[in-house]
DNA sequence: TCTATAGTTCGAGCAACATCGAAGCATCAA
DNA sequence: TTGATGCTTCGATGTTGCTCGAACTATAGA
């Protein structure tokens, strides 16, 4: 038989947990009660949802005293899911609501683990201005010699990256832009800088990146956005 | 608001809709009386599935006389699928059962555009072998001026190839093999040269590809496999 | 030991929706 | 015009499963 996609496609496709697997998309692991209240639901349904989701081997958990942290169980899941949402997206029937939350989202996100939204396509496109990476195709990407160069001195550590399997340069399309992005280790890379140098913090609340002024001055220089 | 991807997860996770969706991964439009067929429902209930699926925007149609032929939307929606496929293929628990039909689909079957199963993947390593493709990290797939050269003999035009924005090699996963195989312009060229070539015929009823013994011979041969 | 918090299990209520029979419309081929 | 085929609309039925209140277990802290 084929795989079944209906039952993995059921489990994603109910109204509470869904907001959870996206709550989830930003790589941070969260309680059951946290996801709950993302939800919009009481704890004993939320109880009985993340059940079905582990079930499912969507998600993983880990138990810490009284509190079990819930996380989505791969990349795999992650870009699942990130294709959803770009699907749903480009849909027009049921209409993207803007509201005063979503302009945070819409300016700088965290999409599982690198920069998405308006800054998260200004700084790819700064880069293949500059010529750090090629597009081949539209959906191929490369890093140049002086890319590799320029990532060097900013103190990227090529070494490490060349062990994980996982490619330097990855293009995802971004749902609120509808335009390419740098996802991949090096994209991965750029974001955990920004938040170590403190240009930038994740939202407790969501996925939204909030750069400090100066902090997006520094990132703006930096990339040469 | 983010895009509501449980909308569009529901859509497919309704078991008769997801067992025409798969149908139409062959990349054939079907009728709707096939796709009844297809799901083993009534012409009733798949009128109203359809319906449903046309307003997620999942399918298109064309209505010719007194049939109509509906088709997966776009590449995005039919990748979407395929994604969900591997998803569901690395889930441990609702078993995969082994039957006589998927023997063949496990054995070469079209993957939207291009060869899948145990045929596709051993297409794969023996382009890698034979140096006409490189591997970067595990995802990334470039083009080698050997592959370049040696798919121009064999009558590929890259003129024609490089007009479309999609990217020549890709890496796609394949859920039977857990293994790479090709995807790309370069994919679907093969596969649509060895069906000119009358090395192959595609299945009526299902996603299967059927080699002929000399058809099989030729296609060894050709790709060094 | 007592209390607060995190998470669970059970059961009942309720709404959503997949399903099909019956009947209807549209098209094609004589 | 008649009959056959493809597809749809309508209404009734039945099941599934999301939901929460109530009561429970488990852990942490004092």
């Amino acid at each position: 038989m084929e795989p079944n996609i209906a039952y993995i496609a059921n489990l994603i496709g109910d109204t509470a947990r869904s907001r959870m697997l996206t709550a989830l998309m930003a790589d941070k692991a969260l309680t059951a009660t946290e996801l709950s209240v993302e939800a919009d639901i009481t704890p004993q349904t939320a109880s009985s949802h993340l059940n079905k989701l582990l079930d499912g081997e969507l998600l993983i958990v880990r138990k810490q005293g009284r509190h079990k942290y819930f996380q989505l169980k791969n990349r795999q899941v992650a870009e699942l899911i990130e294709h959803m949402l770009n699907v749903s997206a480009s849909i027009s029937s049921p209409k993207i609501v803007t509201g005063p939350s979503n302009e945070r989202l819409r300016k700088a996100r965290i999409c599982y683990d690198h920069l998405a939204g308006e800054l998260g396509v200004k700084l790819f496109d700064a880069l293949v201005r500059e010529g750090w990476i090629l597009e081949r195709g539209s959906e191929e990407l490369v890093l140049t010699a002086q890319g590799h160069r320029s990532l060097s001195q900013l103190g990227i550590d090529f070494e490490v990256l060349n062990k994980s399997r996982r490619p330097l340069c990855k293009a995802c399309l971004d749902w609120s832009e509808r335009r390419t992005h740098l996802a991949g280790s090096i994209g991965k890379w750029i974001l955990n800088d920004a938040l170590k140098r403190q240009w930038a913090h994740q939202d407790l609340d969501s996925r939204a990146i909030q750069f400090t002024a100066s902090g997006l001055n520094a990132f703006n220089k930096q990339y040469r956005i």
